[in-house]
DNA sequence: TTAGTATTTAACCATTAAGTTAATTAACCG
DNA sequence: CGGTTAATTAACTTAATGGTTAAATACTAA
């Protein structure tokens, strides 16, 4: 809860990790439902190590049922993530519209006025 | 421009490249601009490595002029972290309403009901 | 109590990351 | 040319990551 920008960048720049959080986001697993697909490239105490990763970052919570270890998402960092990039919304905006007034600007050249068109040698 | 969402989360999990980030977004700066507010705290090296590393993401484009080094941001990494997160977006939509309706199952019980009010002792 | 299942901890190793200081490159200015 | 400014590279230290295997914990079930 007390979860901070630099803990979850950095638990979701591992790959592994991000797709734990895609199986979570289909519902509660415990350790070994979501070990299961990265057995053959790792071993379980490495899948340990990536959840607690998680955990840190407050992005899961694991609670505990007999032997098992039920895992759910918890949604509070992730919308921390999602308002830290609307911050910079209006900046890509405004770059793609710029992008399209240029692409627009080419293509009438080209079509138009029939200047060089690069993409026929 | 190939940029990868593994290179671009790590970049941003250090304070001081959102920072640089954020300086960027209101509009290019050169390298000894970026670094300005964090010589204190560090060295220019240092800083150089920080913008290697949001370059290396995609983050940034370095150009040259004179012995200057502009920086600008880029868009599209920003955009695919935005992508990535709405992919959750239902999830954690849902999870908020649920604690919606779960708080105002309390209130309802404190006020309407008089059940015990935690609040007051 | 003993065996089995689920998961974590310990100890270790290799790689990468973040910082340092000192030296180097590159371009400009007089 | 020689000095100054802007930035990078080199070499190094320290700490963090991501993986390993082997041992330990914690619970269930017979």
């Amino acid at each position: 809860m007390i979860s901070n920008l630099d803990q979850t960048f950095s638990a979701l720049a591992d790959p592994t990790r991000r797709a734990m959080i895609a199986r979570l986001s289909r519902g509660e697993a415990d350790v070994s439902d979501i070990a299961r697909p990265f057995l053959r490239s790792m071993s379980l105490p490495a899948v340990t190590k990536h959840l607690k990763v998680l955990e840190r970052a407050g992005l899961i919570t694991k609670t505990r049922v007999a032997q098992r270890r039920p895992c759910k998402l918890n949604a509070a960092p992730l919308k921390e993530v999602e308002d830290w990039t609307q911050q910079y919304r209006a900046f890509w905006e405004e770059s793609f519209d710029r992008l399209e007034v240029f692409l627009k600007t080419v293509t009438t050249n080209t079509t138009k006025k029939g200047k060089k068109n690069v993409r026929n040698k």
